[in-house]
DNA sequence: GGTAGACCTGGACGC
DNA sequence: GCGTCCAGGTCTACC
């Protein structure tokens, strides 16, 4: 009999708006399905990965998250599948962080918004922000999509998942290159995915236990992140208290903050606007992109995945 | 420390 | 339909 697994999320949790809330919701093996209002995909274990919907039932006193599997997991899957569902949808993040944050920034009180959606493991995040780099979205959304088409296992319903650092460490930089079309990282990811896969990364120090100071200094050193992914790879691991800069933010500095002045000088200015949220200026700053993103598209609840890869092409976004 | 150029893909545009 | 141009972040070489 196929699992399901019943989740306490915080009584703050409201599975559209923290969902929608991050581009990778978009991106395969994600699937977000607009006219049910629920998450779609494929979860990875050991015996075999499995398809998962997960949606949310307004139980009292605290909602919570349902999460319905296409075959029985076992004792240990369903640990593993309770962690990764849990670092996807940032339950871990008390409502009490999240009143912090409206604390030192009201705008985002009446929405209740203040987390921000993520992958089921450090490694996806890390690879889907290397597939996001000098690259528009539309590019992202097919390299990802193919990796999960070509390297990653189906489930029992035939929907593949995102390849594990195991899987990518032993594909040929050639199938990453002709098959999954990410260019010039084809090499990056493999070394990354081999760091991963020997366990080189010490994942709770970096996601943990170590300050930011450190952490964003190791995160520089590793193969493809330069200071705009090692700043985005932060912030999908709960750290906010760094930007991750990039040529959306200079058009951000200049359409909506209203700056001028050269990109360096830009980036600058953007840094200190930000200063004052402190360990929550991510958030602020990717809020009011998000804001922004929202009043070109509609609300990010409404967005099917293969439609957006042309709603925001660069052109639409300067219209 | 700062800067220039290469890297690769795919959208936009002109013909 | 084809060819060309350009956007995008990281890395390396060079000053």
């Amino acid at each position: 009999m196929p699992t399901t697994l019943n989740i306490q999320a915080p009584a703050d949790f409201q599975l559209a708006r923290d969902v929608c809330s991050y581009g990778y919701f978009l991106l395969a093996p994600n699937h977000w399905d607009v006219d049910q209002q629920l998450m779609l995909r494929v979860l990875e274990f050991d015996n075999g990965p499995s398809l998962c919907r997960i949606d949310q039932t307004r139980s009292k006193p605290t909602p919570n998250i349902r999460a319905r599997f296409d075959r029985t997991l076992d004792r240990n899957e369903q640990k593993i599948a309770r962690a990764k569902i849990t670092r996807m949808l940032c339950l871990d993040t008390p409502h009490a962080e999240i009143k912090a944050f409206h604390k030192v920034d009201p705008r985002w009180k009446k929405s209740g918004a203040g987390r921000l959606f993520r992958s089921p493991t450090l490694f996806e995040d890390v690879i889907k922000t290397v597939t996001s780099c000098n690259v528009t979205w539309p590019s992202t959304v097919n390299m990802n999509r193919r990796l999960c088409e070509v390297c990653g296992r189906k489930s029992a319903s035939g929907v593949p998942g995102f390849p594990t650092a195991k899987k990518l460490a032993r594909t040929r930089v050639g199938t990453l290159r002709g098959r999954c079309r990410v260019g010039y990282r084809d090499q990056r990811i493999v070394d990354l995915a081999k760091l991963f896969a020997k366990g080189a990364i010490d994942e709770q120090w970096v996601q943990e236990t170590g300050s930011d100071d450190e952490v964003f200094k190791f995160l520089v050193t590793l193969p493809g992140i330069g200071p705009y992914a090692a700043g985005n790879i932060m912030q999908l691991m709960g750290r906010y208290s760094r930007l991750a800069l990039d040529t959306e933010s200079v058009r951000h500095a200049k359409t909506v903050l209203g700056m001028t002045g050269t990109d360096n000088q830009l980036m600058k200015r953007l840094k200190a606007h930000y200063e004052p949220f402190g360990d929550h200026q991510f958030r602020s700053y990717w809020f009011e992109l998000w804001d922004f993103y929202q009043s070109k598209a509609g609300p990010a609840t409404t967005w099917r995945r293969d439609a957006t890869a042309s709603m925001f092409t660069a052109a639409n976004l300067q219209k």
